[in-house]
DNA sequence: CGTCTTTGACCTGCGC
DNA sequence: GCGCAGGTCAAAGACG
């Protein structure tokens, strides 16, 4: 985001009085004072009068906010757009250098990762967590093969060389609850399991343990329309959470993966790797479905596929975020986001009341 | 009882 | 060849 951009939009000022509640200096104290027999028959109207203002000045505001949000929503577009063209052309480039090296290797002693991993295109897909924190996934586009190792820092050669042969390698960034945070940190049940030696550990309370942390992990992660089956765990070297390996559970005949692990810096971030394309649509919604999913799945699982071309609404929702559905849910997105941050609760109040005793007095 | 998760063991690729 | 690390398998147990 441009911050000189953000500097000048003047309509930006909200006035949020931010850890500063009380009345401007000089300012007489606001007190019962204001409120005397006489005043109380006017006060209702005052205060009718007040509230009146003061909801045209939130519909105000709230009307620059959607401004705001249509213009960031443009901006965004725009720099996805350039980093599109510039991806682009740096794969270009490479392939112009370096035409048949991802396919070369693989010819000799097929192994049976590689007999799994046999997916035909080679598109790459990137996402990044927007500053709100709330996934958003860029489309790079098809033409864009080879590997991502030039836009994250990839310590891992084999992950690097996967990447690079990959099918279809998109990447998701989720940021999770807050709220969730005891689970997951270091001594989350799971992995808390997982380090104890294998005689100390209590089985039936561990398992229910951690058996409650998948449901909570699943539910946050696995919750992008498709069904995943969980086939693996693993602590790998460079982030103390641990990894987990789904399996699209949908349909039997489907190869995509998904690795699914905290971020190492940010663990309130999911960083979810795809791998694949699903041969078949997006499941149906299932509401209220806690805990296991299996006879849903069961079911839906009888179901025919449909073709490929009706897939992927997910993936490049996104990148269509000109749209009115894609901006009302962005905007939603972020007023929950911002709503569950006590702060800007904290803030809004402060702001509001200032605002509320500010207007008082001039009215009387 | 069927399905799912967990997790130790195993496989594979890569660097030295 | 050996060790390391990531990925996968499959038996065992949990759960509805």
């Amino acid at each position: 985001m441009d911050e000189q951009w953000m500097m000048g939009q003047t309509s930006l000022s909200l006035g949020l009085n931010v850890g500063r509640p009380t009345a401007p200096r000089g300012a007489p104290p606001v007190t019962k004072v204001l409120v005397e027999e006489d005043f109380m028959s006017s006060k209702k109207n005052h205060e009718v009068e007040a509230l009146e203002a003061e909801l045209r000045r939130v519909g105000e505001e709230n009307r620059r906010l959607s401004d705001m949000l249509r213009a960031l929503v443009a901006k965004y577009c725009d720099l996805q757009g350039r980093v599109s063209g510039m991806m682009a052309a740096a794969v270009a480039a490479n392939n112009h250098q370096s035409p048949t090296t991802s396919e070369g290797g693989s010819a000799a002693s097929p192994s049976r990762k590689r007999a799994r991993s046999d997916s035909p295109d080679t598109a790459v897909q990137e996402a990044r967590p927007a500053s709100g924190g709330f996934a958003v996934s860029v489309n790079v586009g098809p033409d864009q093969a080879e590997c991502t190792s030039v836009h994250e820092p990839c310590n891992s050669k084999r992950v690097r060389a996967d990447e690079c042969k990959a099918s279809r390698v998109s990447k998701l960034y989720v940021h999770a609850d807050p709220s969730d945070l005891s689970l997951v940190s270091n001594e989350h049940p799971a992995q808390s399991v997982h380090l104890l030696p294998r005689d100390h550990r209590s089985k039936v309370s561990c398992r229910r343990l951690t058996n409650q942390f998948a449901l909570r992990f699943d539910e946050q992660v696995v919750k992008d329309g498709y069904q995943w089956r969980k086939y693996g765990q693993k602590v790998t070297k460079d982030n103390p959470c641990p990894r987990a390996y789904f399996r699209c559970s949908f349909a039997p005949s489907c190869q995509v993966k998904k690795k699914v692990q905290r971020s190492a810096e940010d663990r309130t971030v999911l960083v979810a790797t795809y791998e694949g394309e699903h041969n078949h649509a997006q499941p149906p919604k299932m509401q209220g479905s806690g805990g296991r999913k299996s006879a849903d799945a069961a079911a839906v699982r009888a179901s025919p596929a449909p073709p490929l071309a009706q897939q992927q609404p997910k993936q490049q929702s996104m990148t269509e975020a000109g749209s009115a559905a894609d901006r009302k849910n962005l905007a939603e997105q972020m007023a929950a986001t911002l709503t569950r941050d006590p702060g800007f609760k904290a803030a809004l109040v402060s702001a509001l009341s200032g605002r509320i005793l500010e207007l008082s007095p001039s009215d009387s």
